[in-house]
DNA sequence: TAAGTGTACTAGATGTTCTAGTACACTTAT
DNA sequence: ATAAGTGTACTAGAACATCTAGTACACTTA
């Protein structure tokens, strides 16, 4: 099983597929070309409706995580059509979620230790 | 008018309000025991239903960010209800977006400069 | 007493989400 | 050629959250 869903998330279960499968990816489980489960099969897998593996595999595609081949099936992407535009929006997310600890007292010490924190568990 | 709503916004209205004056209070626009508006007065300003409102002061209460006194309104927390718990989340959130700005090539010198000019920005 | 306040409740409209079913075009393997 | 597997498109309806509308009651203050 790929992926599971919490149902007691509010979110639609089409956005929680996006977000895991987006996750898979930039983590690197999944990597270029990687073969992704049709959505028939990711349907019975999961006891979903086809329709809503589909939504889901319409906004990755959207969002330039993977592609389509008509009777092929859904495959992953070149790193190349996403990594620019994620990069940049989470800089700027934590660019104000600095602004905001800051605001609440954290001191530059503390937030520089998370930095340092975050690149020694990359590494590993 | 304290407060915009922006209908183009997939989130509901009352989660759009509770994010905005909980903003508000964290900023320090409003500060301890400051009145917020009744939920009338909000209705009718807003052109929104009081109910709508209702439920957005429900939860900014359930959150700690204000207290409510029956027939006399709605007033803003002491910072001690929620400071802590907001800065407990928020980083957290620093910490896992600091994991994946890493994984994405950016480098210490980077995410350092961002901690920094919120410093900046947070003086000002 | 009157005005303003929070709170609770019912009822209904609206939009999103999800399911169900069907159909068609394409690719691959046999 | 045929069958199986694939993506895609469409209609229909159920289920749910959101929002509106209206009413009512208890409380505080002037």
């Amino acid at each position: 099983m790929l992926i599971t869903i919490d149902y007691q998330d509010k979110r639609p279960i089409y956005e929680q597929i996006t977000e895991k499968i987006k996750n898979l990816i930039v983590v690197g489980v999944l990597t270029e070309n990687d073969k992704i489960p049709s959505v028939r099969n990711m349907a019975i897998e999961m006891s979903i409706n086809p329709n809503t593996i589909q939504r889901a595999y319409q906004e990755l595609e959207r969002d330039g995580y993977i592609y389509t081949v008509k009777g092929r099936g859904n495959f992953v992407s070149p790193v190349t059509e996403w990594k620019e535009d994620r990069l940049t929006d989470g800089l700027n997310r934590f660019g104000e979620l600095a602004v905001e600890l800051c605001q609440l007292g954290a001191t530059k010490e503390t937030l520089y230790k998370r930095v340092d924190e975050a690149l020694v568990s990359e590494r590993g």
